[in-house]
DNA sequence: CTCCCTACCTAACGGTCGTTAGCATTGAGT
DNA sequence: ACTCAATGCTAACGACCGTTAGGTAGGGAG
């Protein structure tokens, strides 16, 4: 509270006309994390093939990181420090986005765009990890649609044998 | 600090007859954590074919992470309460692992073994990252061996098309 | 036996932090 | 013109935390 009272130009007590808490500050971040990454995920066209609705929610991840990375920040790693039920409703929250992205792997299999014998929790998991991972070495503002498009390669034909296109 | 005096039956002073500082311990638990990862790549046969010896890696960073869950923890996510040099240190001894990992790609590739377009810091990023995060949601001391073939499989033949075993 | 190192104790210091109380200023709406 | 809500200030609180000072008990080495 102190740090940001001083970039505020403020004195810390002052702040507490404008907040309840601390801990309200970073529920409201948190909200807006989770705002941003299900905009992300909103913005797809259902009609889609599997591989593209997965590019895209790559490319809508790692941009929020990017442009939002203190909210991305927070959504990742400091949510822990939310106390009680609005941790619960943080965590669902967060659940509730895993789920939406799982959802896109699962269909994809079922649909016959995935290979069928896909372990669509392990292909998520991957996808996710490396969506979450970014905020710890990603520099912020910089254009990640590129490197969404790489990740996405990579899961989607693998790293043996040769190039499709 | 008083916690840990507390789990040791101890009062918070006498730790310091045990120890210089907290930045102390969080340097040795930070060795402990490097070289448990090394530890893990190293003891991967250097004859095998790129697939297999990512496979072992990833297993052994899996591994290391849920039999040692604290000591990985702190060093994924602690490490940056590591001040002065000894950050210096463990920076570079992060590096120097990732490097290791990234080098099995791009020996793989250029071996012919892995495609002859891959990105190998793509490749290599997306590994680190399923291996770096599992720290939030691995169950300690669950079997992972079976979870990291899981994440190889995918990486190595992807997630498109059909089964070729 | 004596020395001394290790491990432990109690008590406190100095600092940080989130929060609160009480008060002053200001500006928009009635 | 008066009100009142928003915004800010100063000062302090109580709690916590890492660390230190100074002292005690005990056991092994010489």
């Amino acid at each position: 509270m102190g740090e940001l009272a001083a970039a505020m130009g403020v004195q810390k007590g002052s702040l507490y006309s404008l907040t309840a808490s601390k801990q309200e500050l970073l529920y409201e971040a948190l909200r807006e994390g989770a705002t941003a990454f299900h905009a992300g995920l909103d913005g797809i066209p259902e009609e889609l093939p599997a591989g593209e609705k997965i590019r895209l929610a790559l490319r809508a991840h790692l941009r929020v990181v990017a442009e939002q990375l203190d909210v991305a920040t927070v959504f990742i790693r400091e949510w822990r420090y939310l106390e009680g039920e609005r941790r619960d409703e943080f965590v669902a929250e967060r659940r509730r986005y895993e789920e939406r992205l799982r959802a896109l792997f699962r269909e994809g299999r079922d649909r016959g765009e995935l290979r069928s014998d896909l372990d669509e929790g392990a292909a998520a998991l991957l996808a996710l990890s490396a969506a979450n991972w970014a905020y710890t070495w990603l520099d912020p503002g910089r254009d990640t649609d590129e490197l969404a498009d790489r990740f996405t390669a990579i899961l989607v034909d693998g790293i043996r044998g040769y190039a499709t296109r």
